[in-house]
DNA sequence: ACCCCTCGAGTTCT
DNA sequence: CTCGAGGGGT
């Protein structure tokens, strides 16, 4: 038997022979295993054909097949990537699109910097290119870890596919560098060798790739890293993340020892002093681009030195101090079929293009939002039009506007639906409103089954392996009509009743993975409770701050009840958590106001643990945290945005007025009425000399 | 009565 | 990613 000749022994012929006798022979089995569950042999044994078979394909990577196991047997799961957490978030950066925006973000950063006009604030220019960007730690010069951006909090490790990619050192000088180091950096395909790529793969008769990032993605989240090792990755290096010991003190300085590790660089890199400067960079580059042997979606301008990086901070989740500068996105012209409506969890209607498939910047795209009945009218879109279609940072598809000249003669414009395409309850549009909303409610199906789809979604109870097909399977068979039910399918399970079993493919091992997903989903916190409970108006950030104010299920229940009247004093404690106005609690109470709700959440707390509110440990410990602070009058030194966001990561509350809250008042120049009336109310006053110090010392006095 | 910001809700394709 | 609405401040 030729399994037992050892893969090493192998000449060519033999192995594209035995290549050819295990694809067979794989997908045999896997047939019998998963769409008839009757194997004929244990996992063991199959295991050990897909071993085998790696073990040529690693040998001789040349006769890979385009229907190897190996390509399909490993590549469902990303859960074969082990998840890391970034010690320093990956952060996005916000996006320019033309001159003005790039003026205005270099005046508003000389405006929260409080600089003169003679001095000097530099950037630094850069390309951007489209790859995949990777995290890459070495501990103490040794590299340990490579992980994917992920959400840019948490990646996933792939550090033996990033091993086989030689532009990467795997050791540093240890003396130089500091005993923790990340280097970020974007992992890319060149374009000539990606066409030489999928033409041997199309030569092969196997899938080719739509463009250069695809492919280096798709490589770096290869489960075997032969296959990756087979891939002409590259990598550039452009950022540091958690160091254990300053390197450098500006990007420029970065720059030089990155390339002195051995790193690869974005080039060309240039040192801006102005938005001219930016701009003439710009337009360098954009002409320059088709000759680039990489494909890159714009520029990045960067705030050089780090100090002046550290006053400007972060808005939300990205930096202040760089901005990813875009090239124009790339259109294609497609004919819009029809349009379609789509029924949300709450119960928006979305009409969506179907367009006649078309190819836009490398990925073939079939719909696109039209948002909403105004923007269609707006456009003035309708069905058989010829229309502009882009990808709105290159990802999103959407339609930019129609072919007038293209139009056919007698074309109708679009009339929303008057009934829910779904369950054809009354459609509305409030007044003052943009979307119309299906009245069906409780009984509209398509509501029903997003609310589920978004209960499982993974800011809520976060269970893999339930989608929307298997939902709307569950939903058919009545096996699932609240999240509770969720919790109960195991046991139906036992019983052989769910319809699992007559899926083509599932067998005892995807039930069973299914079933551990859920089981581990049996205690929750109450903020992801409150948030999966799909609450108009009540997303991730609301629920977190409703679950810090009421901390237990059964008091935030009990505070709902109470405030039912709307204006007693559990409405106003409602209405004073900050960022909760009458519109939200009003929705949050009509939410208690339905029986069905409350018997929602009855069946669920039956089936899950929920968790109390436990405040994170505080990032900073700082006497300003909770404190209450006003600036008023002209700050010299510092811009009052900074002034604030500079109190706001002390954990302080910044506000407008002063009042018997106020911890202390700040008082630059020409302060007026706030410093009078501070000294009235006792509150204490500082001078603007005084707060820096305090700000300088990280807030403690 | 505005303006700015944050949040929510919707969306595509691999 | 985009849009609209709500909240809070000017």
């Amino acid at each position: 038997m030729s399994d037992t000749v050892a893969v090493e022994a192998l000449d060519a012929g033999q192995a594209a022979a035995e290549l050819e006798r295990l694809a067979a022979l794989i997908a045999h089995h896997d047939r019998l295993y998963h769409q008839q569950d009757r194997p004929e042999i244990d996992d063991a044994a199959f295991d050990a054909l897909l071993r085998r078979n790696q073990a040529i394909e690693a040998r001789f990577p040349e006769l890979r097949r385009p229907d190897s196991p190996s390509l399909r047997v490993g590549a469902a799961p990303a859960a074969g990537f082990r998840k890391v957490a970034h010690a320093l978030p990956m952060l996005s950066l916000a996006n320019a699109f033309s001159p003005e925006d790039v003026t205005d973000f270099v005046t508003r950063l000389r405006r929260f910097l409080s600089l003169a006009d003679d001095e000097p604030l530099v950037f630094v220019a850069e390309p951007k290119i489209d790859g995949l960007s990777c995290s890459l730690r070495y501990q103490d010069g040794r590299l340990v870890q490579a992980a994917t951006r992920g959400d840019g909090a948490e990646g996933e490790d792939v550090t033996r596919n990033i091993l086989t990619i030689a532009d990467i050192p795997r050791r540093l000088p240890a003396a130089e560098v500091p005993g923790i180091l990340e280097v970020r950096g974007e992992v890319y395909m060149t374009r000539p060798e990606f066409l030489e790529m999928n033409r041997q793969r199309a030569a092969l008769g196997g899938e080719t790739f739509a463009n250069p990032r695809n492919a280096a993605a798709g490589a770096v989240r290869q489960l075997n890293p032969a296959i990756t090792a087979s891939r002409p990755l590259h990598f550039f290096g452009y950022a540091l993340g958690e160091v254990s010991a300053p390197v450098a003190a500006s990007h420029q300085q970065v720059r030089a020892r990155l390339a002195g590790w051995g790193f690869r660089l974005n080039e060309p890199a240039r040192p801006c002093a102005d938005a001219g400067a930016l701009l003439d960079y710009y337009r360098e580059i954009e002409a320059a681009r088709p000759e680039l042997p990489y494909d890159i979606d714009g520029v990045v301008y960067k705030v050089d030195r780090y100090d002046l990086r550290e006053r400007l901070g972060f808005v939300s989740r990205a930096p202040r101090w760089a901005i990813a500068h875009k090239f124009p996105a790339e259109q294609a012209r497609t004919r819009l079929k029809a349009i379609l409506v789509q029924v949300g969890r709450t119960g928006a209607l979305t009409p969506v293009a179907e367009l006649e498939p078309v190819n836009v910047g490398g990925v073939m795209v079939s719909r696109a939002t039209l948002h909403n009945e105004d923007e269609i009218a707006r456009k003035d879109v309708r069905a058989g039009d010829t229309v502009v279609v882009q990808r709105a940072g290159d990802v999103i598809p959407q339609v930019v506007r129609v072919v007038t000249a293209l139009r056919p003669a007698g074309s109708e414009p679009y009339l929303p639906p008057e009934h829910c395409p779904e369950c054809g309850s009354l459609a509305v549009r409030e007044a003052g409103e943009v979307v119309r909303r299906c009245t069906g409610g409780l009984i509209c199906p398509a509501q029903a089954m997003e609310r589920l789809r978004h209960f499982v979604s993974r800011d809520a109870f976060d269970i893999e392996g339930l989608g929307e097909k298997i939902i709307a399977e569950f939903w058919a068979d009545e096996m699932i009509r609240r999240p509770g039910d969720i919790f109960r399918l195991a046991a139906r399970d036992r019983d052989r009743l769910t319809p699992l079993r007559r899926r083509p493919g599932w067998g005892d091992r995807s039930a069973q993975n299914l079933f551990e997903a859920i089981e581990a989903r049996r205690r929750m916190p109450l903020d992801r409770v409150i948030h999966a409970l799909g609450i108009r108006q009540i997303g991730q950030a609301t629920a977190r701050l409703l679950a810090r104010n009421y901390l237990s299920c059964d008091n935030w229940r009990a505070a709902m009840a109470a405030a039912a009247d709307r204006e007693g004093p559990a409405w106003q404690e409602l209405t004073g958590i900050d960022q909760i106005g009458p519109a939200v609690a009003a929705d949050l109470l009509d939410f208690f106001a339905e029986p069905h709700n409350l018997e929602v959440l009855d069946d669920l707390a039956r089936e899950v643990t929920i968790i109390d509110y436990e405040p994170p440990a505080p990032a900073v410990v700082s006497p300003l945290a909770g404190k209450t602070v006003v600036f008023t009058g002209t700050l010299t030194d510092m811009s009052r945005s900074e002034a604030k966001a500079r109190a706001e990561a002390l954990g302080a509350k910044v506000t407008g007025s002063v009042t018997g809250k106020t911890s202390f008042v700040v008082t630059g120049a020409d302060s007026g009425s706030k410093a009078t009336k501070a000294r009235e109310l006792g509150v204490t006053i500082l001078s603007e000399a005084d707060w820096l110090a305090l700000a300088a010392s990280g807030g403690h006095p």
